[in-house]
DNA sequence: CAAGATTGACGAATCAATCTTT
DNA sequence: AAAGATTGATTCGTCAATCTTG
């Protein structure tokens, strides 16, 4: 628990080093598809979760469990992602008239490139820079992060 | 350097956990601070910037360059603050009656309180969790990442 | 009215433009 | 005019309210 507590300084310095370091990470990486393709991270999801998909067509509601976000905020990005050519929102007549989302011809191309800039990104940023020992610390620390908030956590 | 790539599933299955962990682990340490003192990671931020400048008043370009900001941002967050009661602008007559900016004693009251709370996220969710070599991988990991940003580096 | 989607209002960050002091 | 600070416009995300379909 939460007593009274305060960081020793080589600690603090650890914490510091690397939030920047996410930081610093997280610049290139969204630098890099801002300055090439001028789409955010966000946009870049939904196109990543639109690519991925087997099925030709998501709904709002897929699109939002898949990326664990708001609905309201998957239907913002689309409407702003349908105004720049990257969706298009249809009628699926199949399961029942409801709207469907799916790619752009134009979409789906930048998409396409999107994720071949983006992993080269990750590689040289991320996974050239991982030696085994580094890669497998990162692996635990986050695997026993991600399991505690499915298991759900006892707070404070 | 970025030629035509694409990531593996392995590579893929780490940076999806990575990414997932940075968001658990934002919510926790964000959540805790939003939860007990409804303040954000901004404000929170500042506070602690002010609480260790060891000077009285610190200038708003101060604050921008420690947190790395732009001006107009800590400017504005600086407004809602001061409308909290959590900060005031001063006038330094000393130095050439240039606006300061100091925690109320309110504001220094919370900063305190949050900073003992912040350093028990921490170290619930991060330090305790680390074992030694973990810490060096991730210290050499950030250090490498904020290094390459500071020397300025080669974009494709 | 329940599920799914959209819309509007607001808070927060960024960029450009403006104001102030020397 | 240069440095420092503020302000305004725009954009994105969140929350609550509304619209729509069955």
């Amino acid at each position: 628990m939460t007593e009274n507590q305060t960081l020793t300084g080589d600690e603090w310095a650890l914490w510091d080093l690397w939030t920047n370091a996410q930081r610093v990470f997280a610049k290139y990486v969204e630098g890099a598809l801002q300055r090439e393709f001028d789409i955010s991270k966000a946009e870049f999801s939904v196109m990543v979760t639109l690519h991925r998909a087997t099925r030709a067509e998501l709904r709002v509601g897929d699109l939002a469990e898949a990326l664990a976000w708001d609905k309201s905020r998957v239907s913002h990005l689309l409407t702003r992602m349908e105004t720049r050519g990257f969706v298009s929102r249809i009628e699926s007549g199949a399961a029942g008239r409801r709207t469907g989302i799916s790619l752009t011809p134009n979409g789906r191309r930048v998409a396409q490139a999107a994720i071949t800039v983006h992993a080269g990104t990750i590689r040289r940023y991320f996974l050239d820079q991982l030696s085994l020992e580094q890669t497998a610390a990162i692996r635990a620390w986050s695997e026993h992060l991600v399991v505690s908030e499915n298991a759900g956590h006892d707070e404070g």
